[in-house]
DNA sequence: TAAATAGTGTCTTTGAGACACTATTTC
DNA sequence: GAAATAGTGTCTCAAAGACACTATTTA
């Protein structure tokens, strides 16, 4: 009876008093995702020191462990609203989607010692650029092409704008994970304002997913999901940018998942 | 240009000796899932030490940080090991299917420090009992719908085999996982022996779904999707329980993903 | 021999995608 | 007026599920 316990209890003691055990600390990153003029950008941070001085970062920092102790989606959600400067109550952070993405723990990882990473995945309607002055100076919205990122989850060998840390396999993860949850999901609603139209929505598909989609076809298909959209019976001010009818207004459903789900094309590479 | 690196650089200093900032504990909790007797089950670890002793808690540990620091999924495979006692090289534990599935953080979920635990699932193909003595002693698979589990994350009343700290959470979060990524990937084939049946890979589905299946349609889906299993020309020893011919041999074909995914039927309750 | 099971055939219904078309709006 | 776009109609094909049926094996 007693010993797994026995052994159990030991760890657990030991940790009890981390400055005895072994280092390692806790840190909250935000893969915090928007539309910008029609292209998926990410909120990136610029470093100015070593190391990785110069290269650009996720927000995030250290988990308020015992003084003013926080939950990791708290930490989340301040780290989001110190770098975009908006606030986190009552303002459009109360629209942010936001979800925990998964952790990154590799030793060596941060070269000044052990630091594990809880990655979270944020989904924003469009946000102001992050203020100048305040924690946010050196943040920008970046649109995610610009990161030359690879399927193996680095970049590509050129690319200007680099990432520190394993950050380009974090945005790596957000982005696959973004792009699977708009199929079974109704979260591209989280990217619109909270009235939209239909093809606002397509624009979001398009951006996540980068391909183009058949409009009448996801006209219907989003219309025949069960609860991903309702009516709001009005219409938009205008038409296209280039013409066509005013289209109709929306807002988000009661749905928590699309049923059928709306799948992307062209899965066929990714099988294997 | 200096305002957020200052910040972010400042974070990271202080961070630097974590004994003089908030002390954190990192652990790793794992949910090992495999089917014994047609049941779901899950591995666990009963405590003998107060708090929660008596209860029932995930095998899991400390990350070891900085000596010997371990990566996240390597110090998951050990704590599996140690608790199955089954060597980690070479034997059976290399069929093992692993992945991250959460941290959890939340201040308070343990009632002696800051913990913060990130959980790995583990599909298993059947393992013997956890061995006596060592550190397997009190480790038992446990059938999960003796956990009395509800949709919420936490436990009926006058469910027996309670679980300590959040992990009855844990181990709700994993079972959803599981269930999600039998419709999507074939890994159904990590609950099973190299060579396996169709009856069998739908004996997996039934357990983790928790629901019959149409022998004959999941047998054509399940030869219709590519690259899910491949024949090994072999037949089983002898036909089903009660009766029937002697099904084929397969092995775990090359796909990564079903395409079309083999969907659960029924979720209608889950969508809203 | 009775009952259960493996595996296949077939039919119906649903849904995805291609294509066509009208009406409306912008430049 | 020309071009683009919103939204709908229709056709085809793929796939899921219900049902039926044969052949084979166990108790």
């Amino acid at each position: 009876m007693a010993g797994p316990d026995e052994q159990d209890e030991r760890a657990f003691l030991e940790g009890y008093d981390p400055r005895a055990y072994d280092p390692v600390a806790v840190t909250v990153d935000v893969v915090a995702l928007t539309i910008r003029d029609g292209a998926l950008h990410v909120l990136l941070v610029r470093r100015g020191e070593p190391p990785f001085a110069g290269m650009w970062a996720l927000p995030g920092g250290f988990v308020r462990g015992v003084r003013d102790a926080e939950d990791l989606p708290e930490a989340a959600v301040r780290e989001l609203a110190e770098e975009t400067g908006v606030s986190a109550e009552g303002g459009p952070l109360e629209r942010v989607h936001l979800e925990q993405l998964g952790t990154y723990g590799a030793p060596g990882r941060d070269p000044r010692m052990r630091v594990v990473s809880v990655a979270y995945l944020a989904f924003a309607p469009e946000l102001p650029d992050p203020e100048a002055g305040g924690d946010a100076a050196d943040a920008a919205w970046t649109p995610v092409d610009a990161l030359g990122l690879t399927e193996a989850g680095d970049q590509r060998p050129g690319t200007t704008r680099r990432l520190a840390f394993d950050h380009a396999r974090i945005v790596s993860d957000g982005l696959e994970r973004a792009r699977s949850k708009l199929e079974y999901t109704p979260l591209a609603t989280a990217f619109c304002a909270p009235e939209f139209t239909i093809p606002e929505l397509r624009a979001v598909y398009e951006a996540v997913w980068g391909e183009e989609l058949h409009a009448g076809n996801f006209h219907r298909k989003v219309l025949s999901v069960p609860g991903f959209v309702e009516s709001t019976g009005g219409t938009a001010d205008r038409g296209g940018r280039r013409g066509g009818p005013r289209p109709k207004l929306y807002r988000a459903g009661d749905a928590r998942l699309l049923h059928p789900a709306l799948l992307r094309p062209s899965r066929e590479e990714e099988i294997r």
